[in-house]
RNA sequence: GGAUCCGUAGCUCAGCUUGGAUAGAGCGACUGCCUUCUAUGAAGAUCCGGGGAGAGCAGUAGGUCGAGGGUUCGAAUCCCUUCGGAUCCGCCA
């Protein structure tokens, strides 16, 4: 159906034969529900913005959805027809459910995220990464698409290689590998022979020496098992894992350096390695060059990447995106530059900016991190105090794990990618303000709310004259055009943020509409104004990975 | 040294991509409401005064939008300079 905002749209171009114009909400409610500023066509047309705007408040005429429309200075100011619309925005989400502002599956996208080195339990800096993918995910399949999700597992590092070297042939838990991890790394640095027995297992692993390849995947299945089982906690999944040792003997890697060869910009430089001249692409380096491969031809990391995102590309038919930290950025970069040399669509990228920690940055080689384990353990056991203190809820390990967890994700997910967060477990564990729990809370008290309530019959629209009531369904209905901004733009934090504030005016329109204590009519109306809102609480929750419990 | 991102209330952040009406939230502070618990005062009370609690609501205080310049009728938003923080700048992956 369409929405206010469309109508509105529409009308104002079909009224001026302009395209692609921009409404907005004005800031205070009494200057209407929604304003077109005049500036961008006083300009082209060469009139003054007021009297464009009062010319175009005459031309539009009211109607079913559009109760009037008045000019303010430049301003074209909407007011709509309201029980038109809290009518038809309520009806669309009763019916629609949790199906509301989907899509039908037209279209498909590949994401690539997490993609966590495979070398130790995550810390909350990655689970960053992970958090903004999965969200990314669920959004764009809600929207239609037709998503697969991707990780991509370096298992064939140095890191990797010092890690089995620590372990030995013996068989290390995933546990144990964080220590092991930090171990072997104090130790190569304060014993630099130690470092060449890792480079000699690396080449062992290249000439293809079958027992050394198990022991490296014994290790890595370890630590990607570990890893998956705690994203698996908080509910993040992934379709394929793709293997960097399969990029390694592949020979792809050689019709790729043919191919860059055509393009007249890959050298092979005085030690005899293949070189990609990377000049002309306003890339940020002393020298813009991509080394590829070795002396003894075999691949380097960025190869094998090239190789890979070729391979991505290939599956994905309409959005290709893949998450990624702020340090990548430059090399992400080169990679593109390589990708559109030989004529690869490079995928979208989202680059999130770093966790810290008050005392400095997080580094797992030196152990001075949080890690994501022992935060969700924590935000469960804070949880299930909250349960146990305020008795509304029977205590449950599964409830404590819902609220935690979504205080959790919320936490991160709140905050814009590109900003820098200073991880405080305070901050990261309170219930209180703008938190996943007080959403939650909102949907909770709605659940027992409809639960008292008896009768669902239809109601009478009409009735609903508070503003509160207004405001509420307004925002109801901003819904989708919410979800397509953040999925577009790759910034769940807006689907955060929205969630934030209908919870508010959920609680505004509660504290001034009771809802049990009225009756007939009107109780029936706001029983659906409230149902509706659970609705979308609900699914939009759901949309960033977060539970929406019933009871708490 | 070069490049990119960030800098908005005491603290944490939205708003910036697409310039536009009085720059918005949350936390913390103060005030009130609501809910709830409670010792106790008088025989007692659904009332009054006292105390506590809160995933509830509101009001108040709190701002040179890091600084300086420019573009524009109009700048938190665009451009330049500068300061502070983060990140990166061939032989790691």
């Amino acid at each position: 159906m369409e929405s206010a905002r469309d109508h509105i749209l529409k009308l104002l171009e079909e009224t001026t034969g302009e395209k692609d114009l921009q409404i907005e909400v004005p800031p205070t409610a009494y200057l209407g529900d929604f304003a077109f500023p005049s500036f961008q066509l006083a300009k082209d047309k060469k009139k003054r913005p007021a009297d464009i705007a009062e010319e175009l408040s005459k031309l539009i005429l009211p109607d079913e959805v559009i109760e009037s429309v008045s000019s303010n200075g430049p301003y074209v100011n909407f007011f709509l027809q309201r029980t038109t619309v809290m009518r038809r925005t309520i009806k669309e989400i009763l019916e629609k459910k949790e199906s509301f502002a989907s899509k039908k599956k037209t279209r498909h996208a590949l994401v690539e995220h997490t993609s966590i080195n495979p070398n130790a339990s995550p810390h909350v800096g990655r689970a960053r990464n992970a958090l903004i993918g999965d969200a990314i995910v669920r959004m764009l399949r809600h929207l239609g698409f037709e998503t697969e999700v991707h990780y991509f597992v370096n298992d064939i590092g140095k890191q990797i290689a010092m890690l089995v070297l620590a372990a030995g042939h013996k068989n290390p838990s995933f546990d144990e590998l964080l220590e092991l991890y930090i171990k072997i790394n104090k130790d190569v640095e304060e014993n630099p022979e130690k470092e060449k027995l890792v480079f000699e297992l690396l080449s062992q692993l290249e000439a293809d020496d079958k027992e050394v390849l198990q022991r490296f995947r014994k290790v890595v299945k370890t630590c990607i098992d570990g890893q998956a089982r705690i994203l698996g906690d908080l509910g993040i999944t992934y379709d394929t894992y793709d293997y960097e040792s399969d990029l390694l003997f592949d020979g792809n890697t050689k019709e790729i350096i043919a191919k860059l060869e055509k393009t007249g910009k890959l050298f092979t430089d005085e030690e005899n390695r293949q070189v990609l001249n990377q000049e002309g692409y306003q890339l940020a380096m002393k020298a813009p060059v991509l080394v590829l491969t070795r002396n003894d031809g075999t691949s380097l990391y960025p190869l094998r990447d090239i190789a890979y995102n070729i391979k991505k590309a290939a599956l994905a038919k309409d959005r290709n995106i893949i998450i990624l930290g702020e340090d990548q950025k430059l090399y992400q970069q080169q990679i593109n530059a390589a990708l559109s040399l030989i004529g690869i669509n490079e995928p979208e990228v989202v680059h999130y900016s770093f966790v810290l920690l008050k005392e400095g940055k997080m580094s797992t080689r030196k152990g001075n991190v949080v890690l994501l384990a022992d935060l969700m353990k924590e935000v469960e056991e804070n949880a299930m105090k909250e349960i146990v203190e305020k008795q509304k809820a029977k205590p449950s390990k599964q409830l404590a794990r819902m609220i935690g967890y979504g205080a959790l994700k919320y936490g991160i997910l709140k905050i814009s990618p590109e900003k820098n967060v200073t991880f405080d477990t305070e901050t990261a564990l309170s219930f209180e303000g703008e938190t996943g729990p007080y959403i939650q809370y909102a949907h909770a008290r709605i659940c027992s709310i409809l639960e008292k309530a008896a009768s669902q019959d239809e109601g009478d629209c009409s009735l609903l004259t508070n503003d509160k009531e207004w405001a509420l369904i307004k925002m109801l209905g901003n819904f989708p055009h919410t979800i397509e901004e953040a999925a577009r733009q790759m910034r769940p934090h807006i689907l955060a943020n929205y969630l934030f504030e209908l919870s508010q005016r959920f609680s505004e329109f509660y504290q001034e509409c009771p809802v049990l204590q009225v009756e007939g009519p009107l109780k029936n109306a706001r029983l659906q104004v409230i149902s509706a809102t659970k609705t979308v609480l609900a699914l939009g929750l759901s949309l960033l990975g977060i539970d929406a419990p019933e009871r708490m």
